[in-house]
DNA sequence: TTGACATAGTGTATTGTATACACTAACATG
DNA sequence: CATGTTAGTGTATACAATACACTATGTCAA
């Protein structure tokens, strides 16, 4: 039992976490099995420990809940509306997460059925206010395409142009020229060609790519 | 007092108070009078109460602490160091304030003397994390002057376009053109001429301008 | 009253960036 | 070896950002 002379809240991390799948922008969700809420689908997360940094929270429960680890992971909005929980006061700080495509290993956490991957357009009735933090990171990741180099954190080791050129236009909802699309993203000199080629179907083979510094995400202009 | 079945931080706001004051700009610091950091200048905030959003509680702090309200104020960012306050486990949710140069009174809020604008050049040293939290909003805040209308929360009412390019030009530190400032300013469809005039010195009267929604901040571009 | 001073106010030419656009190259397969 | 499929490439045009200098309108002092 602990003991304050004044109220506390208790403080949780809620994570976002994207990635592309099946050609769509999908997140990963976590069926409640407690009361509030229970059966409902909600985001990954939990309460804040006394000895741990709220990055750290977030990636231990990034880590605990979806096995996934060593990810780009930012801090996107802390929320704090009264009765956003009906036990106690939580005040929630959201993060939000980009998976490579390759690190997918949906490890069932605890166990199966009560983990998912759900496109951005057909997510489910969420519990709490996680919908509106689903929203804001959306925003916040849409806004980041278009003056940074996140993009490339969806991305495997190595990767085509065609493959990036396919996830911007997936989260951006709209056709990109390929041409400029290529111009852009080189003159930004942050991926090299390797000496691999991706050999796939009927066609002529892609170059492969590779991230210069694959941790850094660099604001652009 | 308060008893928990697990432990619980304590959760505070704190202000990062931004005001352009003799050709500066400043932000507001309170003396503290209390242990820790007894003596050292930090930033306005105060505890969370249980009934109120993190929103009102910074707007609280910021009506208490400085006599200042109905202003611009939006939450920066989260800090949750694990030893940023030598007491207790506190998570802090940091906010910005902007305030127009006309609001500038000053209420000494309890006493005299322990309240003070400092030149964003000229801040003494501060307690806890402070001065990480002043850099982050100063980046913020530069970052937002140029793909937003935030610049025009710290104009008065009415202001000269010129008082609005000392303003740009004091936060991000560069000489702006004349014309091409007023040519894009006036591009935005954001202000309009008041039928008022500036009469200052032994000179041109300069036209005043207002704005056409003055709570708005656009996003541009 | 008028000349000197100080800031307000205005337009255009040039440069750089973003966009639109279509054909050839290289592979697999039948 | 013809067909199908995706990879890969350059240029012309439109638009936006920048550089730049003179006239206008007031006050004040001689």
């Amino acid at each position: 039992m602990y003991k304050y002379e004044y109220p506390h809240p208790a403080v949780t991390t809620d994570i976002v976490i994207f990635t592309i799948r099946d050609e769509r922008l999908q997140l990963l969700l976590i069926k409640r099995r407690e009361t509030p809420y229970r059966g409902k689908w909600a985001l990954p997360g939990g309460f804040l420990q006394m000895k741990e940094t709220l990055d750290e929270c977030a990636a231990r429960e990034l880590e605990e809940e979806a096995g996934i680890s060593n990810v780009y992971l930012e801090q996107l909005y802390t929320f704090g509306a009264v009765k956003r929980d009906p036990r106690e006061r939580v005040i929630s700080v959201a993060y939000y997460a980009l998976i490579p495509s390759n690190k997918l290993a949906i490890r069932p956490s605890s166990d199966a059925d009560a983990v998912g991957w759900f496109g951005m357009k057909e997510l489910p009735s969420l519990a709490f206010d996680h919908s509106e933090i689903v929203e804001r990171a959306y925003e916040r990741l849409t806004a980041k395409l278009t003056y940074s180099t996140i993009a490339f954190q969806f991305m495997p080791m190595e990767f085509t142009l065609t493959e990036l050129q396919n996830v911007y236009e997936i989260i951006l909802q709209e056709d990109i020229d390929k041409r400029n699309f290529r111009k852009s993203i080189l003159a930004l000199d942050s991926i090299v060609e390797t000496k691999n080629m991706k050999k796939e179907g009927a066609h002529r083979p892609a170059k492969l790519y590779k991230l210069k510094n694959p941790k850094q995400v660099l604001v652009i202009k």
